[in-house]
DNA sequence: GTGCGACGATTTTAG
DNA sequence: ATCGTCGCAC
């Protein structure tokens, strides 16, 4: 068989990786240097060369997009359907073994996935039904302590704690909050892997058929694996399977939710694995390349590796040091006006940030010059309110008995039943252990509410019943309608807010139906029996949907550098490069924190294809207050030669760059003494620009220097 | 039981 | 500044 073509568009260290012999590898994988074709041309490779069975295949991914890439790009190169491949997320791949094995991990066989608000929902609960002081344990903190101890593979039990107050009750909120679990057949995010490795270390049958099956299996972005997914991967791998991993330690920026970049350390101890380091790029200029490297070249306890490309050397990179943040905005929408000018496309923009808050400015600035943009980030269509309340209803519909969802919409909309009443049913529920929905029938039943709060809980109960008659024998998309045209969601949302807010809601709740009416059930859920309905729910959880995934139009792209990795542009904005945004304050103090900012930084620098602006601002407004910073610690690491720095007082157009007037003085001189009515007085060091954008550096006594401009600063001069 | 005003926190986030 | 949660008044 001709399996040339797989092997044509490879560099030397590509093909290595894609031709390695049997064994372990592993492939360092700088930023745009290939990693994805090598993953999918080495499955290709197993495949037609090694005639490995795509049954006995395990690819994992971090992301749905990532496996979804692949999953296509793999069925396209062998023309084969990807279906019986085992590619997808950690997650994904272990629900499915959850599903296969539910009675042997106790799950009954319809078990629920929580995701994280319904996670925080149920703590809470858990906690108020403790009566724990919901201040001194907060949900959140709470969420975050198991969600901790799960992704380290602990158990209640396995936590130690050191008094018998604080901690102590931090593991019993787990604890009842895990019990709950149980008893209602929920799972959230972490269950899904802790359950799975509990499965492969506890089941020898099990461990022993998984071994057998999964010959090979292949790792993506390996780097951002927590405890749970490496132990998930030795027990796959047992003693003789092959494991394929990929990563990069200069991109791990994910430490803080429980990534451990030392497993590509503990991998190389426990697999002694072939190293392959794929350092030639194909995506960014010399300069942005050379630039990444230095700034990376900071840190300490690095694998090692330094990006080239056969490229041109490009631009330099641009820097401007703003006024303050609004400055900085008018300046990156001006260069990307000049972009679109020159026929740039708008979607070949991005602005990449710290922290979210700061896309306002942008967005209004883009909005004010009709630039058409898109903001990544925020809820997902899944994570929507209102498409929660309809999923809670369709849940409902599925197992009557599912408390979460009862509990979110026994009063969505609102038909006058309270915390009492709710309160009530609770109790009831809780003393005859049944669950809320049979607890409020037998209360209605009973009369043991008052008579207008049985009356509406009455009224509820009728509406579930009225939907699952109607959704006895329709389909998924039907009961889906029926959910939105019953329930009056959509008058309820228009009481409460605004036109356009409600509209949008609408909107969502119409496009449910559309999700609902195009869903494919995937074949192994088929498979495993699961109906339709449960597929439906369960891929709501483990796949969120896009962000606003209709929105395909020419856009310009505004995101954290979080939400960048892996993504490229030709033009890039890394806005906002000030001490204490960028490196964050809180990452300051700790050096193991710092290190993994300037990953972020490289992640950010290596997203840009041609050109590279750097911005920063010297006032922002932070938390309503007025803040002042200095440049980014990061901006000085990037080498003098490399880099341009942009003032205002002389905007640089690519067709008018390098001209600069000479600094209007003002009448004033470098060393005059001035005062300033807020900062007192001061020696003016530094001057540059022209008219309107003329600015001046003062040396305040008091107050430290400061850029300042000449047209409002008000300047007295003294001595 | 519902609705509004005070209060406090506020880095990053996929599944 | 802004958002979400909590407490108190209708």
């Amino acid at each position: 068989m001709d399996v040339s073509h797989l092997l044509d568009e490879l560099n030397d260290a590509q093909r290595q990786a894609v031709t390695a012999e049997d064994g372990h590898l592993l492939v360092l994988a700088g930023a745009g240097s290939g990693k994805t074709r090598v993953l999918v041309h080495r499955i290709a490779w197993l495949i037609q060369v090694h005639h490995v069975s795509p049954m006995s295949l395990m690819a994992v991914t971090f992301t749905n997009k990532a496996a979804g890439e692949m999953r296509g790009r793999v069925g396209r190169l062998l023309d084969l359907r990807p279906e019986g491949l085992w590619i997808g997320t950690f997650h994904g791949i272990c629900h499915r073994l959850l599903r296969m094995h539910a009675a042997e991990v106790n799950l009954p066989d319809t078990f629920q996935i929580l995701d994280s608000e319904d996670q925080y929902r149920l703590v809470r609960r858990v906690i108020r039904d403790q009566q724990i002081d919901e201040g001194e344990h907060p949900p959140r903190q709470v969420q975050g302590f198991i969600n901790h101890h799960k992704d380290e593979g602990r158990r209640p039990g396995q936590i130690e704690h050191f008094d018998q107050g604080f901690q102590a009750r931090q593991v019993e909120i787990y604890q009842r909050y895990q019990d709950y679990c149980e008893r209602s057949g929920l799972v959230d995010f972490a269950e899904l892997l802790l359950r799975s490795v509990e499965l492969l270390r506890d089941n020898p049958e099990r461990r022993a058929h998984y071994q057998a099956r999964f010959g090979n299996i292949l790792i993506d972005e390996f780097q951002d694996t927590n405890t749970l997914q490496y132990a998930l991967v030795r027990l796959l791998a047992g003693e003789r399977n092959h494991l394929f991993v990929v990563g990069d330690d200069d991109q791990s920026i994910y430490g803080w939710r429980g990534a451990r970049v030392e497993n590509v350390a503990h991998y190389n101890r426990d697999f002694q694995p072939e190293l392959i380091r794929l350092e030639q790029n194909y995506r960014s200029t010399r300069t942005i390349l050379e630039a990444a490297n230095r700034v990376i070249d900071h840190n300490d306890d690095r694998m090692g590796k330094n990006l080239w490309t056969e490229g041109e050397q490009g631009e330099p990179i641009r820097r401007f040091a703003a006024f303050n943040a609004e400055e900085e905005a008018e300046f990156v929408i001006a260069r990307i006006q000049d972009w679109i000018a020159q026929g740039g496309r708008p979607s070949d923009c991005a602005v990449l940030y710290r922290s979210n808050a700061q896309s306002r400015l942008f967005e209004q600035t883009l909005l004010r010059e009709d630039i058409p943009y898109r903001v990544y980030g925020g809820l997902r269509f899944f994570e929507r309110a209102e498409i929660k309340d309809a999923m809670a209803y369709l849940r409902l519909l599925h197992n009557p008995h599912d408390d979460t969802a009862f509990e979110r919409v026994i009063n969505v909309p609102a038909r006058g039943i309270g915390e009492r009443t709710v309160a009530r049913i609770r109790d009831h529920a809780r003393t005859n252990g049944q669950s809320l929905a049979q607890a409020a029938t037998e209360q209605v039943a009973q009369g043991g509410l008052s008579a207008r709060a049985g009356h509406a809980v009455r009224s509820f109960l009728a509406l579930v019943a009225d939907l699952t008659e109607a959704c006895g024998s329709a389909s998924l998309a039907g009961a889906a309608r029926a959910v939105v045209e019953r329930t009056e969601l959509v008058a309820w949302y228009q009481t409460r807010e605004p036109a356009d807010r409600a509209e949008a809601r609408e909107e969502n709740l119409s496009e449910l139906v559309r999700a609902a009416d195009s869903f494919q059930q995937p074949f192994e859920d088929e498979q495993a029996g699961l109906s339709p309905m449960a597929s439906f729910l369960s891929q709501a959880a483990l796949e969120a949907g896009e962000h606003q995934a209709e929105r395909w139009e020419d856009c310009v792209q505004l995101m954290t550098l979080h939400s960048a990795k892996g993504l490229e542009f030709p033009l890039v904005f890394m806005a906002g490069m000030e001490e204490g945004l960028f490196p964050h304050q809180k990452s300051i103090e700790e050096p193991g924190r710092l290190a993994e900012e300037r990953r972020l930084c490289y992640v950010g620098m290596t997203r840009a294809m041609q050109r590279l602006y750097i911005t920063h601002a010297e006032s922002r407004q932070t938390y309503g207050q007025t803040s002042f910073s200095r440049p980014s610690r990061f901006v000085a690491e990037i080498p003098e030669p490399l880099i341009e720095s942009i003032r205002s007082g002389f905007r640089v157009t690519p067709a008018a760059s390098g001209r600069e007037a000479p600094p209007d003085t003002g009448g004033l001189a470098l060393g005059a003494s001035v005062r300033h009515s807020r900062f007192g007085s001061g020696t003016v060091v530094s001057l540059e620009g022209q008219g309107p954008n003329a600015r001046i550096q003062v040396n305040f006594e008091d107050a430290g220097s400061k850029w300042l401009v000449l047209a409002y600063a008000n300047l007295e001069r003294i001595g």
